[in-house]
DNA sequence: AATGTAGTAGACAGATCTGTCTACTATCAG
DNA sequence: CTGATAGTAGACAGATCTGTCTACTACATT
């Protein structure tokens, strides 16, 4: 044991994960300019000081929030899937995930979607993350439809599907029913070849 | 000619129209919150008191920006739709107009789905002003829809051309392809009875 | 003529925003 | 022990936010 018996206030601990994963959690319930840094630090118990070593600016926070964003998402969605082995269950199972995600107490919509809309371009770096968050879910589409319509017609399908996913979300948000994730898939279904 | 040779500094207009016509404009390219009312002030040439005789908040602003938003979307939809004539064309109308819309130069996505994503429910009026433009682009959709499908088939399908509609405005937001809103009309066409 | 309404210009209050800075403390490497 | 690093607490600057208020002007109706 390195540690002496005299510890600080807060222990040691990663500082710079912990503001990511308070500023994720409250952007994407509020919203990124309805919440300061001030609400996130105090939210996070952490100093001003901190969060500007290791931030630039909020931007930058928020940029590494949507980084983050991508991995968690992506991860789950994953992890959820590769619960199914037959290939139609495991699309079946992306709109699933969905509708689990609309029906979370503080679901507020697409975090990616919501950047493109309270920034429309004019931070860069955010809206290239948006986009490259999408292709890759875009992507992740393509590997699950491979089996089931074979290579060259899963990406034009992974396309529609991306669009349904992106309908249902805003269906989801504005409507508040989770019931949309059922409507796309059903949707996705009959889009599918008869052969699948 | 009642009026007389002296005149205001501005001419006798509707200031209230005025100024929602202008918040409406900075609104749809600039986000709710980014936009202050400063800024509608000064882009309308209007005093401050004036706005806060008409209107009690901003966020009441907010709300008739999206009643006449609601007013003129539904407008320019019905008049682009009405040049046709045939069911069937007049259906791909519709996806027609959203990617004339796409194409415009300062396109930030739906001001509906946009102020869900930014007050995500925290201002009742708002939400539900969103939640009732989707309701009606909808029940518009089930009166073009049941020419070709018939009275009992239309709701479901319209609710699915909805988020079809949802679906490319997400994806033209984020990607900036106006492409998809014909990739919703080739979906549209694939899910349409073979009949219709 | 008098009054009420709607407008302008802009100061002002009070809050909140991002970002910087000072002063101090704790941990760790060498 | 020393110095570097990272942390805390919080004051501060400067901008911007919503909303109120004063003082004045123009017009319309009575």
């Amino acid at each position: 044991m390195p540690s002496p018996l005299s510890s600080p206030p807060v222990p040691r601990a990663d500082k710079r994960a912990h503001l990511v994963d308070t500023a994720l959690r409250l952007f994407a319930a509020g919203g990124y300019h309805a919440i300061g840094v001030d609400r996130v630090l105090a939210e996070a118990g952490v100093a001003k000081k901190t969060l500007y070593t290791h931030f630039p600016s909020k931007n930058a926070l928020i940029a590494e929030v949507l980084r983050e964003r991508d991995r968690r998402f992506r991860a789950s969605l994953a992890a959820f899937v590769d619960r199914r082995s037959a290939p139609l269950d495991r699309l079946a199972g992306v709109f699933a995930w969905h509708r689990q995600w609309f029906e979370e107490p503080g679901f507020a919509g697409c975090m990616f979607l919501n950047v493109a809309a309270e920034f429309h371009g004019e931070v860069a770096e955010l809206q290239l993350l948006a986009r490259e968050h999408k292709q890759a879910v875009e992507t992740y589409l393509v590997g699950l439809l491979e089996p089931l319509t074979g290579i060259d017609a899963a990406p034009a399908l992974a396309a529609d599907f991306n669009l349904l996913l992106d309908g249902a979300i805003g269906v989801a948000l504005v409507s508040g029913e989770a019931g949309a994730a059922e409507r796309a898939w059903s949707m996705a279904r009959r889009l599918l070849p008869a052969t699948a």
